[in-house]
DNA sequence: AAGCTTGTTGCGAACCGTCGCAAGAAGCCT
DNA sequence: AGGCTTCTTGCGACGGTTCGCAACAAGCTT
């Protein structure tokens, strides 16, 4: 099983170090499966060596996601990762209310992609975007009294769960 | 000058109560202008009332922004503020390498909207999502080598200056 | 006007994530 | 293999934000 080729290549290409830690917390993430917290990779990394740093951590999630081998889910304000598969190339939405992380085509964000580079000129970087909103069921959950969408300041959004690693496609 | 008619009916509609701390949070963002840092806020809002916790503030905006009387714009990890003027609605693409708020009508992701919702039953709140990428000055600026736009891990974006509050519309 | 109920405040501690720094180690070049 | 350079690591400290809790006060009820 030595799959470390891609992390190897990344890393070189862009004139960084292989270390031990960095493959560690790549193979954690991986292991894991699905999105995955900081904290759960520290605590897993931390099986076979126990003396990596959150920092450490940090920083390499950092850097893969910057090398597109982790993409950032941001889910209520704290990140999860998951490992990067160009093959099935999809981006998050996150329910506000029960916090699921919603999985998405890349059609839907492309179009506004390319719309946003021709009209204003800017890059959009969806996988470091988030797209917080209400999924299906909770959007029906909620459907309490609503008049209509105007400004009227009234709707509030009821507190979250907070689960843990929740997933669903569409 | 009593113009807190608004955020009265806003917070009593909604149940909550009106206090001093809220009418002067609310009007500190409108005093200082332009997009606003909680920090900015305490200190404006001690000139008149010295004992107001920071975490009053963070409560008190995030109350305003779920009662559409404030928007939020998170540069670069830290969130700011600003007064949502239905009139003029505005959303903003936060730009990853000079921190700039570009802001862009409400055209470009309305569409977004409608077809998340159509297609996905996905119900986007625009406001709570963050829009990240690279504006159009920093994208000519950052345009060295790039052979393509494929997967292979390669690119990393610069370092970012952290400005204080910037902004630019479209 | 006085009482009660319940949402809010201020405070301190906790939390997630980042930073600066000195020690350690990848990778390069003999 | 040995040495060098420069990137990384681990650590401690710090910044922004949230949480738990007891004291407080808005607004309702009488």
């Amino acid at each position: 099983m030595t799959s470390e080729q891609p992390i190897a290549r990344a890393l070189h290409g862009a004139g960084h170090r292989l270390t031990p830690q960095r493959v560690m917390v790549l193979s954690a993430v991986g292991a894991l499966g699905g999105h995955v917290a900081v904290d759960d990779i520290l605590a897993r990394v931390r099986q076979e060596y126990p003396f990596i740093d959150v920092a450490t951590v940090y920083r390499t999630v950092g850097l893969l996601k910057r090398l597109h081998l982790l993409n950032e889910v941001v889910q209520g304000g704290v990140s999860r990762y998951e490992v990067a598969d160009p093959e099935r190339r999809h981006d998050h939405l996150v329910c506000e209310h029960c916090g699921k992380a919603v999985q998405v085509g890349p059609r839907f964000l492309d179009e506004l992609r390319e719309r946003l580079m021709a009209e204003a000129g800017f890059d959009l970087h969806v996988e470091h975007s988030s797209f917080s909103g209400l999924c299906a069921e909770c959007r029906l959950d909620t459907a309490h009294s609503h008049s209509g969408h105007g400004h009227a300041p009234e709707a509030e959004r009821p507190p979250a769960h907070r689960p843990h690693t929740h997933q669903e496609a569409v």
